[in-house]
RNA sequence: CCGGCGGUGGCAGAGCGGCUGAUGCGCGGGUCUGUAAAACCCGUUUAGGUAGGUUCGACUCCUACCCGCCGGA
């Protein structure tokens, strides 16, 4: 629960769909503080209505990460600080997350993390101590075209210990041999650096399954009428349509219908489905967090009153 | 009305006269340290239109009927 004393730093997690934007919002205005966004797809410019970004943050071209897009009168960070031909990983953003985290300290400005994405969040909140390898697409290509099982039993000759990367995950794989080709140490030994869980604290938002349905089916209505195709069309032809990112949620079903591929009922309800299918994903992460204060839709709206 | 083709799990869709009837999707659960809205793993408990027949044994062969699609009158 949030005190009486503003938090430093307060992650705001819940599935897609289930209001943590809102109550992420709430709780920067009471705390005078400022939303970091900690989503994977909100970061590029360009994607705007199918990740669900708040309009006022729409924005076609991307800027700093040090600056923010105002909504409501509270700063955002992390929305549009990229095009979507650009690579953004887990490093990038950590990177710039705890930027601007340290910046709102200084300035003793309360930071929320708000958002979805729940690699990102664990990154910071648990201090992920990330091997500093960056992505070889040279040594990634090479490796691509070999059999998983080979690239396993290497991976297992080099670092024994490295049974906790799944045998057919490939890509997990090459990335364990990637880091291990770089710094010649064992993938497993690299991983485990990590800081003390931060005590600050966590919020979690989920108000149950069937409500979340329905706020998904609403939304999905309303992106499409807000203009999801034409969106998509912008993005296919500013990047082209085997632009990877048009494989995101909501997208790929955005250029199916631009397409003509499919209904625009059969797109509305394959977005559901998906949606669904990612919610219950992030349930699942969550799950094992127990720093996590979840909170139903009703308790979030009687916040303003708990401090 | 005649002829042809086809009816298999929630959906799509294979093989086979006898061994647990694939596989994909969906659904449920799970993993997670540089693609994470990604990638990967596990599960989905007696699925063969109906009625007969042939056979030691039929989802598989035969007959009739029902239903669907195509073609012809």
């Amino acid at each position: 629960m949030p005190a009486a004393q503003p938090p430093r730093l307060l992650a705001v997690v819940g599935p897609t769909a289930s209001g943590k934007t809102a109550l992420g919002l709430n709780l920067a205005q009471h705390y005078q503080g400022a939303v970091i966004s900690a989503d994977s797809r909100q970061v590029y410019a360009g994607m705007n209505i199918g990740t669900a970004k708040s309009p006022q943050a729409w924005a076609h071209e991307a800027h700093s990460p040090q600056q923010a897009d105002i909504v409501e009168g509270i700063p955002h960070y992390l929305f549009n600080v990229c095009a979507p031909d650009t690579r953004y990983t887990l490093a990038t953003w950590k990177a710039d997350a705890t930027h601007v985290i340290d910046r709102l300290h200084a300035a003793q400005i309360p930071a929320l993390l708000v958002g979805g994405t729940m690699l990102y969040i664990d990154s910071v909140m648990f201090g992920y101590e990330l091997p500093p390898v960056p992505p070889n697409d040279h040594f990634r290509q090479t490796l691509i075209a070999q059999d998983t099982d080979a690239l396993y039993r290497e991976l297992l000759t080099r670092d024994p210990a490295a049974t906790f990367v799944e045998p057919h995950n490939k890509r997990r794989i090459i990335r364990a041999l990637e880091v291990m080709e770089a710094t010649g140490k064992p993938f497993s030994q690299l991983r485990r650096q990590r800081v003390p869980p931060s005590p600050d604290c966590w919020l979690g938002l989920f108000p149950g399954w069937e409500q979340l349905r329905d706020n998904v089916t609403r939304r999905v209505e309303e992106m499409l009428d807000a203009g999801l195709v034409e969106e998509v069309a912008r993005l296919v032809e500013y990047y082209g349509e085997a632009l990877p990112l048009l494989q995101t949620l909501n997208y790929k079903q955005g250029l199916a219908l631009l397409q003509g591929q499919i209904s625009r009922e059969a797109a509305a309800m394959s977005m559901i489905a998906a949606t669904m299918r990612y919610a219950h994903r992030q349930m699942s992460w969550w799950k094992n967090n127990k720093q996590i204060h979840w909170l139903t839709g009703i308790e979030a709206l009687h916040l303003k009153s708990l401090d």
